[in-house]
DNA sequence: ATAATTCCCGATTGATACAGTCAAGAATTC
DNA sequence: GAATTCTTGACTGTATCAATCGGGAATTAT
């Protein structure tokens, strides 16, 4: 089980997002090469993110990107769900078969996707950054 | 971001299988029966299961299917991996890019796998069946 | 022996989702 | 009005998933 590339790339442009100046833009094309991201790839993702208002934009010369809110209001989760429709849903829990132990295997699966969500929804775009080792803002000459 | 089906057809099985009695066994067919499992589908997990040591087989008449250890010491992990050759790797560490707040994400995205990975592997599949709510016996009139 | 049963195994298939590309349109600035 | 940048829909190739199919090998019963 892995998280899709579309996932992982949204997570890098918030993040990249996130490390700029209030109030300064980056283009798709920058996004792209800083985060190592397929450009074409890319502006679809970055348009499902305007229109979930994980991110601004602005066209036209000196236009680009930006967080559409402050970053800690932004959480993983908020991300990925933009993207990919979901989260976690290890099972339908409400088509599961009856089966002898199927109780607790529901329960389990149940519990084990909800650990992982409160992890995802917990954790905000600026906790990410804080998290970074450091060498984040150097692009910047900060 | 699901289970697999094969995953899930899996723990099935084997759950089903902790809770016969010792050293009885149960043929492919009333598995998936009782699982609700497409057969021959089942055939190539049951088989996949038995090559991990987790299952234990017994051709011919009056053979079948059961557990090749104890169920407290396989894990939901164990049972997943088999089948699906890895657990959940959110990303490959190895391979990770560069770019502003990258090791942040990197370093949660580790973290998160690291939440699910642990909750597959300490949970062991008699807790599965011990947390069945009860109906898990019927069938056996027990 | 031989037939019945049950597991064992490889090949194949159809559908779907993933990852990405292409071509062009709309808004904004200079 | 020309250049820039985001916006949008259509399209495509690849891979993985979720099975299905057909038969082969071991074991047991008669």
């Amino acid at each position: 089980m892995q998280i899709s590339r579309k996932a992982d790339y949204a997570l890098r442009a918030v993040t990249i997002l996130a490390t700029l100046p209030p109030d300064k833009t980056m283009q798709a094309q920058e996004l792209g090469e800083l985060g190592k991201i397929p450009i074409k790839f890319l502006e679809q993702i970055l348009l499902v993110l305007k229109r979930a208002s994980i991110l601004l934009s602005k066209r036209g010369v000196g236009g680009g990107y930006k967080l559409g809110k402050e970053a800690r209001l932004i959480s993983v989760a908020d991300v990925i769900e933009a993207v990919d429709g979901d989260l976690v849903r290890f099972i339908d829990v409400s088509d599961y078969p009856a089966y002898p132990g199927g109780n607790g295997v529901r329960q389990f699966l149940m519990d084990a996707e909800s650990v992982i969500n409160s992890k995802l929804e917990d954790t905000s775009v600026e906790d990410l950054v804080r998290n970074d080792s450091g060498d984040a803002l150097l692009g910047y000459g900060i």
